[in-house]
DNA sequence: GTCTATAAAGTGATAGAC
DNA sequence: GTCTATCACTTTATAGAC
């Protein structure tokens, strides 16, 4: 049974204690090895209540990634508010999505980048339709410190290059380890703009 | 049916050619949505034939990482083998790694990276007892440099800020577009010690 | 809104003939 | 080495009572 509140940025109502244990379950053992009885358990009810609340098991998966979009496109906007610098708004994009990545809303971010193909043709246009709000937030920043010459790299090919650098820290950062998210910024932000920590 | 030969490094006999189909249709659908019968069928024979060749789905999958493993870790050797210095070998790295991705063994390799949970705890530790060899060859390169003062950022984090990268490539990079292999070998490159292309 | 019961379809793997 | 036939099991989703 996963902790619901507030985490993965789902609320706390039924539906949201779904999502949470779904997202949870969804990134331990994957989509396909999740099963709704397993959903249904964790949440303390029989497999066939499910399906009240949602109309199929790939629904509850758009519904994780949905809300993780929209929680986290919201974050980078405010994230971005607060600087001043164009470079002080890519520290922030950074620092923002690490924290989304490997903090509190870590399940539902690796399920959005891992389970992504599970999701049927429509669901999965509509997720790109959302993802590219968020990404634009990325590639205006980029574009921005091109054209001031701080970023020497064409801006796609250097926000294709921070996808991986930060979608891949899940797969080692250890939040209790000596290496702060903070210090994962800088050095990240040190590979873009070709300085040295 | 995928064309098999010397295609994600196996060879062209009757399992190497079931190999190449596993490793077509896992990468295409994902392991727990390719049935045993999906791949009999692309190499044209009946599903309980399988089992011939093959213990289990399962023994499948880990054959395909093994032969990937194996083929990727000599094309990093022979590599390394050709180059003189140290920021060379690790230009060699980096294009070499590039090319298991998204090049002649893209399939087997995505496989790797996006299945690797498929596998039983068992068949996990043998396959990571494997990727610790190649994971060395570039460790010895990356703290090379850093003792050369070439490379300011720690070898472990520079090590999985590149994993991140390469690993990320096949969800964008086109090889029939402008951009080579090598420049984009280059520009990565550019990013791990510092210099501008 | 949750329960029980079950339909309907698909799965990995085995056995034995050829 | 491949075939046919089938077992034993699991899965999503539905129906109707409460």
């Amino acid at each position: 049974m996963a902790e619901s509140l507030a985490i993965n940025g789902i609320d706390d109502s039924p539906r949201g204690r779904l999502l949470s244990a779904a997202a949870h379950l969804f990134r331990d053992k994957g989509f396909d090895r999740t099963t709704v009885r397993d959903i249904a358990a964790s949440v303390g009810i029989q497999s066939g209540s499910i399906f009240h609340h949602f109309k199929s098991k790939e629904d509850i998966l758009y519904a994780v990634m949905e809300e993780v979009i929209h929680f986290n496109t919201a974050r980078l906007r405010d994230a971005m508010a607060a600087e001043a610098t164009t470079k002080g708004k890519l520290r922030a994009l950074i620092r923002a999505e690490l924290q989304s990545i490997v903090g509190d809303t870590a399940e539902a971010m690796t399920v959005m980048v891992t389970e992504w193909r599970c999701l049927g043709e429509d669901k999965q246009r509509k997720a790109l339709e959302l993802r590219s709000i968020y990404e634009q937030l990325w590639l205006d920043v980029l574009t921005d410190l091109h054209q001031q010459g701080i970023l020497k790299t064409d801006p796609f090919i250097m926000r294709r290059l921070l996808t991986g650098m930060t979608g891949w820290t899940p797969n080692w950062f250890d939040r209790e380890g000596p290496l702060s998210l903070d210090d994962l910024a800088d050095i990240i932000l040190a590979r873009v703009i070709g300085e040295q920590e």
